[in-house]
DNA sequence: TGACTTCGTGAATCCAGAG
DNA sequence: CCTCTGGATTCACGAAGTC
C-alpha cells in the first residue's frame, strides 16, 4: 500500500493517487470509488461487481464533477442537471473499471429502473460488450402501497465484457447449467430479498439499506469466475460480495467510503468460512478437457485398425484407418469430416456422431475419450 | 386526412407536414414514424405503444447444434450505423410522442439490452417519468445455441408518464389486480412468444420478423387504457396493438412504413372482433368508485353507534360515534387520524386498518364498505 | 382414435486455436 | 489480418407424421 488508497481502519492521506503495481487482495479500501480505483493497476481483476447508487436522492449524494452544490433551480433543469451529474459519476468509475479489468474479465452492474439506462448506455458508450441484461426477481418485494404501479419486483443486472472483441471471457456455463436442473440457466433468476439471520443489524437496525442476498453474489460468482481470481468491488457496503468470495474461494478488493459499513464488512467477512473443497467442486465443460486426437484412441487399442463406426442408427458407416482418419465409401477424412460428408451436412461433430459396436450396443466415440482423459488425468 | 400522412393504401404526396385538427381513428398511416407523427394534433392520443427496431448488431448466420439455420433479424429497418444515430431517430420520435400524449396518457416501449438503455436513458433526458420497468418473461425463448451466455429470456418495457409533474395517468390497479388471482399484478411477466395459429403466415413464411403476442397488449390495454380511449403504435408492424385495441374497444393510429406491413395488419384487424361488454366488463378502480364515507357505515346500521373497533391483533381500540368519528382514549377524528394516532404513526388507512367483531372474527371496514357499494350500485 | 416420434422454429449482438 | 479445422452446442411448443 503506497499511495491514497488505504486500507480499512488505517490513517489516510489525501494525495496524488499513484498507482500501486500489485493489488492488495482480501482487504477494503477506504476512499472515494473512482480515486481509489485509479490507483489498482491495469487489467489486473478477472470480475467486477458493481452496486452503484441508484440516484434515488441524488442531490444527498452527489456533487458536481467540480465539487459545486446542485442549487434549487426549477424542476426539469434541476432534473437535467441531476442526471448530467449522475452520468458524469457513472462514466468516471466505469472508465477505471475497463481499464483495470482483465482482457478475460467481465463486469457486473446492478440496478433498478431510476438508474440502469443511464448506466447501460454509459457502458456501451465506453466499449463495454453487452452479454446479458440479468432480471433478479424477488420472491418477497415490498409491495406498491397506494396501488398507483405495479410491485417493483425485480432489478436488473447487466453483464459485460470489456470489449466487442473480447470473446474469451470466463463463462462456467456447464456449471450453472448444473445449478439450474440441467437446463440451459435463463435470463431470469428468482431469488428472495436478503432478510432473517442474513440480515446485518446494528443496534437493532440494519445495517446497510441495501444489503443484496448472498445467494445473488453465489450465482454471479460461479458462472463468471474460477477458484482464485480476484473479484473488484468498488462499492462494497456491507460486504456481501466479499463474504461470499470468500466462501468461494475467490478473492476480493473492496472499495467503500464510509468507515462504518468497513467495520460492519470486516466483522462479517472474519466469521465467514471458506467452504471446503468438495463443496467448491463444480462442472467443468468438455471445452476445458485437455484434447484428445481421435488416433490417440486407435494407438491405445480402444479402437482397432480397420473396426467398423456407424451412427446412431446405423444408417451410415465408415470404417478406421490406421493413421486414425475414416474411410467411406468415396472419401477418407477425419471422424468430423466423414461425418459430415455421409450426411450432407456442413458440420459434424464426429465424437457423438460415431458409435462402435460393442456386444451389440453402439457406444459413442465420446465415451471411449472419456476412458482416455481418465487414464491420462490419473 | 389533410397532409402528408397518408391512409393505408391511398396514394401520398411528399410534402411539409401539416398539423391536422383531429386523428384519423382506427386507421393505419403510411409512411416515416417521426415524419407522420409531425402531423398529429398536440395532447392527443391517450396512450402509446412502441416497439422500435432494437439495433440489432448481428455479423454471422447462427446455426443451431443440429446444423439447422437461425432465421435472425436482418431487415433493413433495424440496421443504423451507430449508437449516435440510433439515439438521433429515438430522441426525435420521443420528442414528438410526448407531443402528441394527453397529459393523463402514458407511454409504453418495449426493447431488449441491444437499445432499452439507449430508450430509457432518452426518456429521462426528455422529462418523461418512470413509473415501472416490466419484464416480459418468455416461457419458451430461444435457447443460446452456442453456450456463450444466459438464454436471453425476456425482454423489457418501460412504462412512464408525460412529466414529473403528471400524477393522474390511467392505471386499472384493481382490473390488474383482479387479472393476479386477486394480488397486485408485478412488474414481470409471464407470457409466451407469439406462435401456432396466432404466428401471421404469408406465403408460408413468417409474416413479420417480431410478431409481438397480443396477450402482452392485452395487459397493457388493460392496465394503463380506458374503453374509447386512442393508442397511438408509431411502429405498427403485423398491427398486434390494433388488433387488440379493437378487441378492447379502443380506438387505434398505426403508423407503418412497410406497405407489405400494413396489408397484413389491416386483412387482421378486419377479422377481428370486437369482445362482449361482459367480457370487457372489468373492476372499477376503488379510488374511481364512488366514494363512501365512514359515516354512511353507521347511517347505514352497518356499524352501530357506540361499536368497539379493532385493529387486527386487537392490540387498540376505538369507538364509534354518531358522527362517524372515532374517539380513542384522549382523540377524536376520522378512522385514518385515530387509526395513525394510536399507532404513533404518520399516517394510517382505517378502511384496513379498523375492524368490527362479528361473532368472534374479525371484519375490517373496508369488507363492510364494499356491501355497501353492492347495494348502492343495484 | 390415440400414443408416440419427428421436425420446425423463435428480436441472437452465439467458437477457439493453429498456421 | 487471413483460412482452415476440430469439435462444442438447444428449450418449449406446435404441427405433422407414424405406429
Amino acid at each position: 500500500m503506497s499511495n491514497t488508497q488505504k486500507e480499512a481502519g488505517t490513517a489516510s492521506t489525501k494525495a496524488t493517487p499513484q498507482r500501486s503495481a500489485n493489488l492488495p487482495l482480501d482487504t477494503i479500501l477506504q476512499g472515494e470509488c473512482t480515486e481509489v480505483m485509479r490507483g489498482l493497476p491495469d487489467a489486473s481483476v478477472d470480475m467486477i461487481f458493481a452496486d452503484p447508487p441508484y440516484n434515488l436522492q441524488l442531490k444527498d449524494q452527489l456533487q458536481r464533477p467540480d465539487n459545486s452544490q446542485v442549487d434549487g433551480v426549477d424542476d426539469a433543469w434541476d432534473k437535467f442537471d441531476n442526471f448530467a451529474s449522475y452520468d458524469s459519476f457513472t462514466r468516471e468509475w466505469l472508465a477505471q473499471a475497463q481499464r483495470i479489468l482483465k482482457n478475460t474479465g467481465t463486469l457486473w452492474v446492478i440496478g433498478t429502473y431510476h438508474n440502469i439506462f443511464r448506466v447501460g448506455t454509459a457502458m456501451q458508450d465506453h466499449g463495454f460488450w453487452l452479454l446479458n441484461d440479468i432480471i433478479w426477481r424477488k420472491t418477497n418485494p415490498m409491495p406498491n402501497f397506494r396501488g398507483t404501479r405495479f410491485t417493483n419486483a425485480h432489478e436488473t443486472l447487466i453483464w459485460a465484457a470489456k470489449s466487442a472483441d473480447q470473446r474469451k471471457y470466463t463463462f462456467n456455463y456447464n456449471a450453472l447449467k448444473a445449478m439450474n436442473d440441467d437446463l440451459q440457466m435463463r435470463s431470469d433468476w428468482l431469488i428472495p430479498i436478503c432478510s432473517g439471520k442474513e440480515r446485518l443489524k446494528k443496534n437493532g437496525k440494519k445495517a446497510h439499506a441495501t444489503q443484496k442476498p448472498e445467494a445473488l453474489l453465489y450465482r454471479i460468482l460461479m458462472a463468471a469466475s474460477k477458484p482464485g481470481d480476484v473479484i473488484l468491488d468498488p462499492f462494497f457496503g456491507s460486504g456481501t460480495t466479499g463474504a461470499v468470495s470468500k466462501k468461494l474461494g475467490r478473492h476480493f478488493v473492496g472499495i467503500e467510503r464510509d468507515e462504518g459499513y468497513i467495520a460492519v464488512a470486516r466483522e462479517r467477512i472474519a466469521a465467514t468460512e471458506r467452504l471446503d473443497e468438495e463443496a467448491l467442486g463444480y462442472t467443468i465443460s468438455k471445452r476445458q478437457a485437455p484434447r484428445v486426437p481421435f488416433g490417440q484412441l486407435v494407438e491405445a487399442g480402444l479402437i482397432k485398425t480397420g473396426a467398423t463406426l456407424y451412427d446412431s442408427r446405423r444408417r451410415h458407416t465408415a470404417r478406421v484407418r490406421s493413421d486414425g482418419t475414416l474411410v467411406s465409401r468415396d472419401m477418407t477424412g477425419s471422424i468430423h469430416q466423414i461425418g459430415a460428408h455421409v450426411q450432407g451436412a456442413p458440420a459434424c461433430n464426429g465424437w457423438t456422431f460415431w458409435h462402435v459396436e460393442n456386444r451389440g450396443d453402439l457406444v459413442p466415440l465420446d465415451r471411449l475419450r472419456e476412458e482416455i482423459r481418465a487414464i491420462s488425468h490419473a
